[in-house]
DNA sequence: TAAGAAAATGAAAACATTTGCAAGACTGTT
DNA sequence: AACAGTCTTGCAAATGTTTTCATTTTCTTA
């Protein structure tokens, strides 16, 4: 039993093999009577077609190819899953890539997608190593960044604005009259978002007037084992902030399981903000407080100009999106104590 | 300036597009100075060699089809990405798609793969519909079943015992004194895990004398936000049990927080008994008692043996893998109050 | 240094499809 | 019944590689 090929099927139907690619792909131009007899041939046959026969000729692909740092963190499954369901309605199949935040395996992993040749790419975030950027402007893919958003990015874009996102949460704080403030953050070289966030939450601060003393600016990856025990440390002496600002839900999350082993009360003694609203942040006790980013919102805005950008075949249009975030008010956060002391 | 192709390359190298082609593929057959020659050649025109022609003739395409029901949720995504990282190191790239428990889709999407002709397919779980059954036997693509194990599957497979998994926590709670108990599952057609689960949980129940009122088997998707909802429910009576199996451990932090809402003392006054031992579990307060399912070594393990199919050409080998369960005793479950009253 | 073996290269067929072009088969109109 | 116009369909070229086979070049060894 011989896998059949277009013309086993045209054979069968008694056509010839071009009306059984037609059949395929413009149904319309052919005959009625002459559709049935394929398409029971196909049924028959057990036909697949060939799409990798069909992308040699020039046609589209029909894959994009999706390069994030990881699918492992509630971050971007989301927005992977809104965005695989976005494309995969208009007939798209996802290539998906991993990096684990190493720019030069995004550099390997790009070109291999471009081997498959993908109709188009998305990539997280607007970091990236200079032959990545190299390697795209010589071929002509849409690239599309998700996640980030800037007014003058060099790519386009669909995301939110980080920077806003810190200032929100940051001025939250400072609106509750807290001045002793921490902040957890993961290293922020080769990740823009996280660096934007926490300049402009300094940046608010000073802007109020507060202080940001070194032991108080503490570093975790985002996982909340790491980051439940960076604060565990951070929190056990005596000279502790009133308010946690948490680089987002994850590290947040693991800062609050800290306070809850070390008997701190929150919001009472003190106060912890993340950045996210991921699955789950809502439903916590005390449910927490946070700058909500529509990973859906965004993996779907994307998904539209991606499929967008494909159909229209200009691959040097410049579009930028912005998602709105919107600040979270739950009960992880709350009045300084020194306000609540003086009553 | 028009993309270059392997016969621009040759010119330019002064060499036979065979040469190239050997370049890519085999270097080892060409002189290491012709060589030097066309990858100076290759760099300087940017080729990018074109997968799609090759999987044209005959070749591997150099992707896997990986099928799952969703990637938002922590229970896949680790699955994935893990797998991803052990396919990828091998060079295969993954087409992913994702059909949110729809069994049609789920075939619609298969058949999608396909026509991309992906060197291999691997799916979640066991139960699929007969359409896709006859599909895949049709084709001559080594299927893999991932997460799921069992010693007569039709399918090979790679994964763990939902059986035992359900047993393991029900024998913990009877161990424990636990006599009141109830169950939160989601809905089980169409899923053999939480079917396999909730069996064998009852069966090991019943094993011990021990009766499972109605009003306390309740369903709940795997959603945090509609667990703790119908864990509200269930707890704020008086008349409620003192343990809860919990078909995962999203579903186990819903009915924790629930008890957090209501004051309800975990593990004093309430046991909860998770599967999964997802991300964080362990850092909850409590920290979350579960079976753990080891994601990474399933994901890891299904790459492996997914690679190993496509390598030796035999689809209809069957392997079945079965990856070990533990049970991860922490601070949710404890003995029955009832025992503690007698003392 | 010549013969034979081994290594390196090229020519061309093969892979499964799409599509421009042209020819044949209808339709409706005079 | 002839004509123009519109539908359908088939032919054949083109797409970018890989690989078999044959040929040429280089290396051993006597």
């Amino acid at each position: 039993m011989i896998k059949p090929d277009i013309v086993f099927v045209a054979n069968l139907a008694g056509v010839s093999p071009a009306t059984v690619s037609r059949v395929m792909n413009h149904p319309e131009l052919v005959h009625p009577e002459t559709r049935r007899k394929v398409e029971l041939a196909v049924e028959k046959s057990g036909y697949i077609r060939n799409r990798a026969a069909q992308a040699m000729h020039g046609r589209r692909s029909a894959t994009i190819g999706l390069v994030v740092p990881t699918v492992a963190n509630t971050i971007f499954a989301e927005v992977v899953q809104s965005f695989n369901d976005t494309v995969s309605k208009e007939g798209f199949t996802l290539l998906l890539a991993s990096h684990g935040y190493d720019l030069d395996m995004e550099y390997r992993l790009i070109r291999k997608l471009l081997e498959h040749r993908v109709d188009a790419l998305a990539v997280v975030g607007l970091d990236h190593s200079p032959g990545t950027f190299r390697l795209i402007s010589g071929q002509r893919v849409p690239l599309l960044a998700i996640w980030n958003y800037l007014p003058d990015s060099p790519l386009p874009c669909v995301g939110v604005d980080n920077c806003e996102a810190g200032r929100l949460a940051a001025e939250h704080l400072v609106a509750l009259g807290h001045r002793r403030i921490g902040m957890v953050f993961p290293a922020t070289s080769n990740n823009d978002r996280a660096r934007d966030r926490k300049k402009a939450a300094t940046a608010a601060f000073i802007a109020a007037g507060i202080e940001l003393p070194q032991r108080w600016q503490i570093t975790s990856p985002y996982s909340i084992a790491q980051a439940k025990a960076a604060c565990l440390e951070l929190l056990e002496g005596k000279d502790r902030p009133s308010a946690l600002l948490c680089a987002n839900d994850v590290i947040a999350q693991g800062a609050i399981y800290a306070a809850a082993r070390l008997g701190i009360a929150v919001p009472g003694s003190l106060s912890v903000i993340g950045i996210g609203d991921f699955a789950g942040s809502a439903q916590m006790e005390p449910a927490l407080t946070t700058v909500r980013i529509p990973a859906q919102r965004i993996g779907t805005a994307a998904g539209e100009e991606i499929v967008a950008a494909v159909s229209r075949c200009d691959p040097d249009r410049m579009i930028r999106r912005r998602v709105e975030l919107e600040l979270i008010m739950r009960t992880s956060t709350g009045l300084a104590p020194e306000l609540i002391a003086a009553g």
